[in-house]
Parts: structure tokens; sequence; C-alpha cells
DNA sequence: TGCCAGGAATTGC
DNA sequence: GCAATTCATGGC
């Protein structure tokens, strides 16, 4: 399934034809706040943990193929197959985009986007944790504010490893957030509830009562269910995290504030559409709702 | 300043 | 199941 060829120091990855690494680049800039990667020229460079190693890796693209270098390691032969699953599943190079543009070249509010942005894939969150976690801070407050909270969140709680004098951050693990006082995520100006539905959450994961080894084995409706019985969770959140985490192409966050604003400005509404309008507009968009959503997010920022 | 932001829980029917 | 209400906190 994955298609791929390592050396010794490095790994190449052959991505699906349907795939720009530029399209993805401007999805990853989109925010100078970000600090879970760091873009070098057309790099990007990430620290992965891999069997309880951070390796610091740089992923470039020359046509036709991602290169993996491994900056501060070289993994071990396993250790170099889960990272070439990782960057596979970071681009959603599972997914065969071709029905989807079919799709949506029939659709005039897509069209022009699917040829602006084509190529352009889900870029995931493949940590569960990182993925709930969020998604909630994203939660009715500006996007601005939400970078400046996962900012200071890790920072304090996560791991930095130093390279060639620039810092990369490794998210929180559930671990350290478990043993937190909501009064501790209070002092980065995390709300009461968000704070609470965050160690909640990293409890739940640490008792082994959530796991995304477990969520796999379900059908995405059952998926969807299991993560609207945690406290902090609603529609909006499970299905951010089915189309993030587990690239679920029919996840739908048909109440995003974002998803309003990009059909609203497509379609020259003078106001947002209401939930009944959307369902109406996405009727035809069966199967690649994931996908829409991510186009659509994606043309807010041009 | 008031409205808004990649909402969720609670309550009432 | 669906709507109205309350909560929470900064950006612009």
């Amino acid at each position: 399934m994955i298609n791929w060829i390592h050396s010794d120091t490095y790994i190449e990855i052959i991505p699906p034809v349907e795939f720009s690494y530029e399209q993805c680049l401007v999805f990853l800039r989109r925010s100078d706040l970000e600090l879970m990667y760091q873009i070098q020229e057309n790099d990007i460079l990430q620290v992965v943990s891999v069997d309880s190693e951070n390796l610091l890796i740089k992923i470039s693209y020359s046509p036709h193929r991602l290169r993996i270098d491994f900056l501060t390691k070289v993994p071990s032969i396993t250790q170099r197959q889960k990272i070439a699953s990782y960057i596979w599943g970071l681009f959603d190079f599972n997914q065969n985009l071709t029905a989807f543009y079919e799709m949506a070249s029939q659709e005039v509010m897509l069209q022009p986007l699917i040829e602006k942005y084509y190529g352009l894939r889900i870029i995931g969150i493949p940590d569960l944790f990182e993925a709930v976690t969020w998604a909630i801070m994203g939660q009715q407050i500006n996007l601005k504010f939400a970078y400046l909270l996962k900012r200071r969140f890790v920072e304090h709680y996560g791991e930095r490893v130093s390279h060639d004098g620039k810092d990369y951050w490794i998210y929180p693990s559930f671990h350290t957030i478990a043993s937190l006082e909501t009064s501790d995520l209070r002092k980065l100006q995390f709300s009461t509830s968000k704070a609470s539905y965050i160690i909640g959450f990293a409890k739940l994961m640490r008792e082994g009562e959530i796991t995304k080894e477990e969520l796999l084995r379900l059908k995405p409706q059952q998926m969807k269910e299991t993560l609207l019985q945690v406290k902090g969770i609603g529609h909006w959140t499970a299905d951010y995290v089915l189309m993030k985490c587990f690239h679920i192409p029919t996840a739908f966050p048909i109440a995003d504030a974002g998803l309003h604003q990009a059909i609203q400005k497509r379609l020259g509404f003078n106001q947002k559409p209401t939930i009944g309008e959307v369902k109406e507009i996405s009727k035809n968009w069966n199967g690649w709702q994931a996908y829409v959503t991510f186009y659509l997010w994606r043309s807010l920022y041009d």
C-alpha cells in the first residue's frame, strides 16, 4: 500500500498522482504561531516519536517523490518503516481523489477551488490526543487565540528538541496532562471548561479507556458515537477528529464557522448560511464532505 | 464596544 | 431528536 524506497540514511516516498506538495505547503504555512513543525525554504522539519525515541526529520520534495532525511539519528529499519507509514498517512496518500474531483467539477461553487488547489490533500493529525485536544482548544474562539493557547500548552508541557540553534517540539503526552489541575491550564488562559475537558480526556487515555487502535476497529458512525460520549466532544469536534486523525472522507463538521464563512464568501451571501442551507448546498457532496470542507477552509486564506 | 470565533453542556419539550 | 439558553475568553 505504501509506495516507498529506503536507503541507509533516508527514505523516499512516491506519492499518488493527484498530489501537490506546493499546495500542502500553503496549508502548512497558514499560521505564524504554529510550532509543531518548522518550514525552512520548502522543507518541513519536525520531530516524530517512534518507539519512544524522538527523531528530527526533514521532508523535502523533488518531482514525484518525497524525501525524508534524518537529522539527529539514523533510525532502525522498523522505525524507518513506521516513519514512512506516518508520512503516508500525514498527507492522506491512501485517498484516491479522482472521484472527488469528478464530483466537484460538477459543482459551480467547488469547480474553481479544485482547479486552484489541485493536489491539496487533507493534512492529518495522526496523534489522537493532539487531534482531540487541539480541536477542543479551537472551540468557539478565534483561530489566532487558539494557536496562542496551543503554543503555551506545548511550550509548558511538551518536550523540546534543539538542533542547529532551533527548537522543535513534541506535543504534550496525555500522561503529563492527566496529572494537571484545571488551575494549571487556567494560568495559560484556557477557560475552565476547556481545561477540564482536556484534562478529562487525558485521563481517559491514561486509563486506556480510549485508544486510537480501538477506535480504528469501528465503523465511522460508531467511532463518532464513541467520541461523542466524551465530555467536551460534540458533533463538531468528533467530525473534526474523524477528518484529521482517521481520514474519514465523509466526516462533515457541518456547523463549522469557517465552513459557513467560506460558503458565504463563495456564494456572495449577505449573511452566513443556516445549517438547513448548508445541507441543501452539500447534497451532492456524498462521500467527500471532508475534502470539500478542507478545500473551503483553504479558500479562506488566499 | 459589541459582535464574533474552526462549540459544548444543560434544560425543556 | 431539536431549539433555546448559558457559559467562556480574547480578537478586532
